[in-house]
Formats: structure tokens, sequence, C-alpha cells
DNA sequence: ACCGGAATATGATCCCCGTCATAGACTATG
DNA sequence: CATAGTCTATGACGGGGATCATATTCCGGT
């Protein structure tokens, strides 16, 4: 094996071993898994997968951030999570062997390690210790959609906004870039009233904000004020 | 082993074959279960768990129908769904180890099948396909919860009694016995608004009501006004 | 049959926030 | 540098639905 498929296999293992599912395997399981890894790059703006597509790939995300949304039927788009490093793109279709109902597209140059929808199952079951690891993080994602649901309809739009804020913060540090429009589809909610409502954050000093930007500036602060922790 | 006991573990056995992570076992194997399994009984109203008590027994409902939902700080509850013959309350905490974060409530006289968390846990590690299965129907759950997150943040509350009516009826059938609060709780809206609308709807001829009870007149009507299928 | 509590009805009011419209600021690209 | 495209900003307007308040109807319990 040459030196650069070498370490590129070392950086494909350790991209699993960041994913929650995949993270308590031994090396030699890793190993075997990231040999069943391609590489693919995506530009920023590229659609990885749509809505109605057939469940063909595990996707692990190697750099970049991904966003996944859904469109409603008015035209507004709803966005359920961002991916990141180790985050897996919507893998739970890979069980139910239905379409996807969720699109991704790439926020960044993106790159991501594949692996074709036979390989893993077979690969899950050789490792039943996997599955269990799976079902506990469905739990954690099936609770942090009950608290956005609930988030929703009992909490008005200056509020939600504090909760993304806190949930991005603990995910990308205390500088974020995202757009208004971004965190509008968040936090179900439209640009205008984001600006709006991010203005009045600004000039209350809890953040400051470039365009594409915002940087936290109180950080204990905003959580104080954002309630239920959700993790998106 | 004596008539009456050999009848309760039957219908203990016929409770399992209906629940879908558990029906795709062999008789044996459901036997095996039904043996783990003790009844309990609880009155209309009663509370079958709260928010935050440990995970330490699998429950099955064999008769009635239980009231899955979250109290929102505000005092407002949202309803997760509405449990029934077959179904498990809230098992997903099993995995997670977590304290729960819905609260269970007796909407009839309601029997449970219970099984203690360890015996069960074991049970699904003796029995991975199980496992597979259970992922597999978690991700169905995750599916509805994101259509219904698209509901709330993009539907007007109209559409969304239509949506909830819709998925109750494919459920429970055409004769629902659901108060207009218990309805509002699964809409995300204020009871008020739920009789106003439903005043509408009986007008319409689409409904008919009693005091406790709805009666759905023209079911192919109400599943073409009713959008996205949620199941709940 | 009566009474109390729950469920249904309906009105009045208010305000959050979605919608539409316009304009300025920043950035990339040729 | 000029231009186009994206992002931010702000105003005006209107409506859906939450909130509060008050009857009225229905049903179970004693």
């Amino acid at each position: 094996m040459k030196d650069t498929q070498k370490r590129s296999h070392y950086l494909k293992l350790k991209a699993f071993k960041q994913s929650p599912s995949l993270a308590h395997l031994g090396d030699d399981e890793l190993w075997e898994i990231a040999d069943l890894a391609t590489h693919r790059r995506f530009a920023k703006g590229e659609f990885i997968f749509f809505e109605g597509d057939p469940p063909d790939f595990l996707h692990v995300v190697q750099e970049g951030r991904v966003k996944l949304f859904k469109g409603a039927s008015s035209g507004k788009n709803l966005t359920f999570s961002i991916a990141h490093y180790g985050d897996t793109l919507h893998g739970i279709v890979l069980f139910t062997g239905k379409p996807r109902w969720v699109s991704a597209q790439a926020m960044d140059e993106v790159t991501l390690l594949c692996i074709r929808r036979e390989a893993f199952l077979s690969f899950v079951t050789r490792h039943p210790s996997t599955l269990m690891k799976i079902i506990e993080i469905l739990g954690y994602q099936i609770h942090s959609t009950n608290l956005r649901l609930i988030d929703v309809v009992s909490v008005d739009v200056k509020q939600r906004l504090l909760n993304v804020l806190s949930m991005l913060s603990s995910k990308f540090g205390s500088t974020l870039f995202f757009t208004n429009e971004e965190l509008a589809e968040l936090a179900g909610t439209t640009t205008e009233t984001t600006i709006r409502i991010m203005g009045q954050l600004k000039k209350s000093g809890v953040i400051d904000t470039r365009r594409g930007e915002i940087r936290i500036k109180d950080c204990n602060r905003l959580n104080d004020l954002s309630s239920d922790f959700i993790m998106i």
C-alpha cells in the first residue's frame, strides 16, 4: 500500500471514529468499515441527494457542513439538522429501505465517505453491538425532535431563535457562519423576522454580526436566555 | 398450568404479536417474551408514568388507549401519540437509559403488559433480528415526527386539525372518542380554536359531533382535505 | 330529580408575525 | 471599476389565532 493510500485510509478511520454510532467499535472493526468506504467531494451549494431518492448509500461527513432539510408544500424549507465531521446523512433510511424524505445540500466544500447500503447492512448484522448503539442514538434524535415540536407550538420566534443560536454555538463554537435565511429555516420562521430579531439581539449586546457571520459575545447570557437544550 | 393461566398467557402472546417491533418473531420467541410479562391495570385518567421517571419497564398496551404527552413550560401540553392495542409506551428510553421525557396517562380503563428493562434488553440481545426491526420502526417514527414539525411551522390550524382527524380515523375508525381539548393537544393549538374549527367542519358536513365523540361522515372528503399522511 | 363539574359555544380584543415592497450594503467576477 | 447578485435592513399592512370572559348544554353521581 502506498503512503498516500495509507494516509487516506487513516483519515477515513478517524472520521468514522468521530461518528457516534461507530465510535465504540474496536480498531480492527473500524479498519474493516473504512475499507468499505469511498470518497466523494461536493462543491458548496451542490446537492448530495434529494427527497425521493433511493437509500443506496450511507454517507459520513469527513469535511464541511451539510444541511438536511425538507421543502414544505408552501415553498418554505425546514432545516432538520446541520451535519458536520463524523455525522451521518440521514442514515436511518438504510434500515427502512423507503425513499429519502429529506434533501442534503453542501453548505461548504464537502467531502464524504460513502458506503453502499448492502455493504453497511451486512457489516452491522455482523456486529450487533452497533445496532444497540444506533438505537440509542436514534433515541436522542427523537428526543430532540420532540423538544423542537414543543418549541414550535409553545414558544415565540425570538425564543426559538435564541434556542437555535445556543444549539449552533454548542456545536460549532462562538463564531457561526450562517445567513439569516439559514437561521430562519432552522427556527421555522421567515428571513425578515429573523433579521429584525437578530437586530434586536445585536443592539442588546448578545451577539455581533457581519454578513454571513454571527459572533456570540456573551455565551453565558445566551445560554441563560435559551431554554431547553435542543441539539439539532 | 391452569386454564385461566393458559388463557391469560395466550392473550399476552396475541398482544405482543400485534406489536410492530415484535410481530416478526416466531411463536416460540413470543412465548418466551410473554413469560417475562406481568399484567397491570389502570383506571381512566390515571398516570402510568411521568416525565423524569426512570426507564425501568417496557409497557405494551393490551387494552384501552394511552396518551403520551409532554407539558410545555407555558402549561400547554403537547400530545405526541395515542397508543393502543400492541403499541409500546415510550419504549425507546429503555435503550438510552435516560429518564423519560414524556408522561403517559390512561384515556380509558387500560391494561398493560410490563417487562422489566433488564429482562427485555437481555431478550433483544439474544434476538438481534429484533434490533433491526426496532430501528426500522424508529425510522417511521422519526419520519412522522418530522412531518409534524413541517406541519406546525407551515400550515394553519384548520389544516392541522384535518390532518389530526385523518390520522386518528385511520387508527381508530370513523367514530372517534376525543374531546376538543384532546384534539387541541394533538394539533398544537388551544381548545377554543379547536371548538370553533370543529364547528365549521360540522356545518360543512364533514363530521358530526356529540359530547366527547366525533363521527366522520365523509371519509374520502376528509382524506382529500388532509395533506401529508401523518401517523401519530 | 337535582346538582356540580366538565365539555361546548361564542363574542370581544389584541398582538405577533407573515407578507409585500423598497432600498441600501457587501462581495465576487469579469 | 462597473455590474450583478446576494444579504441585510426597514416600513406598512393585515390577519390568524391566542387570550379572557361568559353562557349554555350535557352527563354522572348521590
